[in-house]
DNA sequence: ATGAAAGCGCTAACAA
DNA sequence: TTGTTAGCGCTTTCAT
């Protein structure tokens, strides 16, 4: 058994409360005092039992967050940004991964380990605006990620009509004017490419250009395989793009290698840009021009706005935080319009 | 306050005792005891507290898995086995991450966070032997990864020796003879490369190959960046390799797109070999040649391994486990040996 | 400024 | 088969 308060108390001659307030600082202690039970504490190499301190304080000092999958570079490098925050505010961060499932999801939202979190960061997918309302658990909990519930708690995500208007308007500028999107999701009123869809439209709608529904592709999920399929079906068609503006980078690398393998060439036959700034996009081929969030605030204001929560500060009616995000021109869609068949040319 | 075994008790007409042994099973309860008791939990909506229960155990039902970098596909695909392997068994898997940094390692290694979890699966890059012999915390611990340290720990991880002799025999059948390794480090004798190199001199010596010291490049980190400013290094030899066998995929990945700036082609001119086969080698232009670990596998034996010592199982002595690995053929090193070989240290 | 003592919710040893 | 009871190690009144 490890050193305990009791073991430090009787050591130093003082009562276990007085031990408590050296490590806490609840309490003023007498320098005498703090000093005998400090070199206690040295000499037996106390440290306090987590699980005791949590059963007492009701809390204990984990939070969660869960998204769908590690294997999308974007949450990792979320992930990594959240759990630096943590750390630095005194939490451990728990990684959950739902796995893109919705029963899961609704499982982890509904209190799944809840006995063990103070909170919860949630980044869902297929949860329903009824699933999310009619929760039960009492766990602090704020969002993140692009579907939108307008439930009532903080909700952290970029501004995603600005960023899909920005890369159209980029694609548009560049001279095209028949652009795909793919990475559309059924669901009607939250799924989480809703607001990129209606900047894709919108943008068309502003430029002029006819918006054509062969042209919009919907997956079922949000990896390089989705952006592939979906690239091959718009392939087939008798008017295929000449630009993609793909839901994130996966899908957009996806599409590129679909295109590679139909003989078509990028920037030149078909310009491409994604949505995320993950790490692959610079090393590619060709590099991805995307448009890249502030990942490092998200997950940073994610946490921040949690522990507000779970620390009870004040922090006023739950409300939505638009992390910033910038335009980032590379290889797949640069700025000077294709001229003609022509590649190597590099700018890292 | 949440409901408490107490209230479950009072409800039900029996002692707490018999609660505990309706949720967790213990001894045998009545039937009709149990259903009045499991009436009582379904209503009133009861979950156990782990702190409470953990204090009581000793344990926290919790153990850690701390990695050099998330960003690294590998370890993010590692980290989903081993959630998955940990949730099966009814632990919960708290994700550390290291940064690749020493200090960070030690403190993990060295029981940061050890009142909270169980026990720890290391994967250390810059730990020395003696930082691992050194170690004062009792809490388990399994090593992974391809440092060695012949430590008193079970160590999981694949025949490394056999898997690069694996995949130079594979440049070498394609008529390869300057075949580059980059990825090497510094330190002597327990660097996650040393049996990484070994293999590849080893294979060159079984070729009859030379081998020329300027081939072999040293890199800081383990990422594109590193394998893109390796395979820079090596293009301005005088005589520039025509195979590439990189210490894993983000570096052999790295390296192609160097090649590319360079007007070199992937595989026509210089063949490439990785090993982790992460999934954007499946889809990167071109599509990479790799050594597949059973990913699965080492995460899945590194969670057993780690529950066997903390359940106090008979595991025998600390021993190292080799999970399988074979050879994926893709583009960047077909088997067909490249036809038109042209090459020449034209541009440079 | 310090101490004594009462639990937080649970499990396990001992009784019945 | 079930109940009683004693803590696990800590924080926190209430006294002093």
């Amino acid at each position: 058994m490890a050193v305990s308060l009791k073991d430090i108390a009787k050591r130093a001659g003082v009562s276990q409360a007085t031990v408590s307030n050296v490590v806490n600082g609840y309490r003023p202690v007498g320098e005498a005092t703090r000093a005998r039970v400090q070199e206690a504490i040295d000499e037996l190499g106390y440290t306090p039992n987590l699980s005791a301190r949590h059963l007492r304080r009701g809390r204990t000092g984990i939070i969660a967050l869960a998204i769908p999958e590690l294997n999308n570079p974007y949450f990792a490098e979320l992930a990594a940004a959240a759990i630096r925050a943590a750390t630095e505010r005194g939490y451990t961060l728990l990684l959950d991964y739902t796995d893109g499932d919705r029963d899961k999801e609704l499982l982890v939202a509904d209190g799944f380990r809840a006995q063990i979190i103070d909170g919860l960061i949630l980044s869902a997918v297929h949860l329903t605006r009824d699933d999310i309302a009619g929760r039960t658990s009492e766990t602090p909990m704020v969002l993140v990620g692009e579907a939108i519930y307008h439930a009532p708690y903080d909700h952290v995500v970029i501004d995603n009509l600005a960023a899909s208007r920005e890369a159209m308007r980029h694609l548009i500028a560049l001279g095209r004017r028949r652009i795909a999107f793919i990475g559309a999701h059924i669901e009607a009123d939250r799924a989480p490419s809703l607001l990129r869809l209606r900047g894709y439209t919108e943008a068309l709608a502003a430029a002029g250009l006819p918006f054509d529904p062969d042209l919009t592709v919907t997956t079922s999920g949000f990896g390089r395989g989705d952006g592939a399929a979906g690239m091959r079906a718009l392939l087939t068609l008798a008017q295929p793009p000449d630009a993609v503006f793909a839901f994130n980078d996966l899908i957009a690398l996806g599409a590129i290698r679909a295109l590679h393998d139909h003989g078509l060439r990028v920037p030149d036959d078909v310009s491409v840009i994604g949505i995320d700034d993950v790490e692959e996009g610079r090393f590619s081929i060709p590099t991805l021009t995307t448009i890249s969030p502030d990942k490092e605030m998200i997950g940073r204001l994610a946490v921040e706005k949690l522990l507000d929560r779970i620390e009870g500060r004040p922090a006023g009616p739950p409300a939505a935080f638009q992390p910033p995000f910038r335009l980032v021109v590379r290889e797949s869609a640069p700025s000077t319009v294709p001229r003609q068949a022509s590649s190597s040319s590099s700018s890292s």
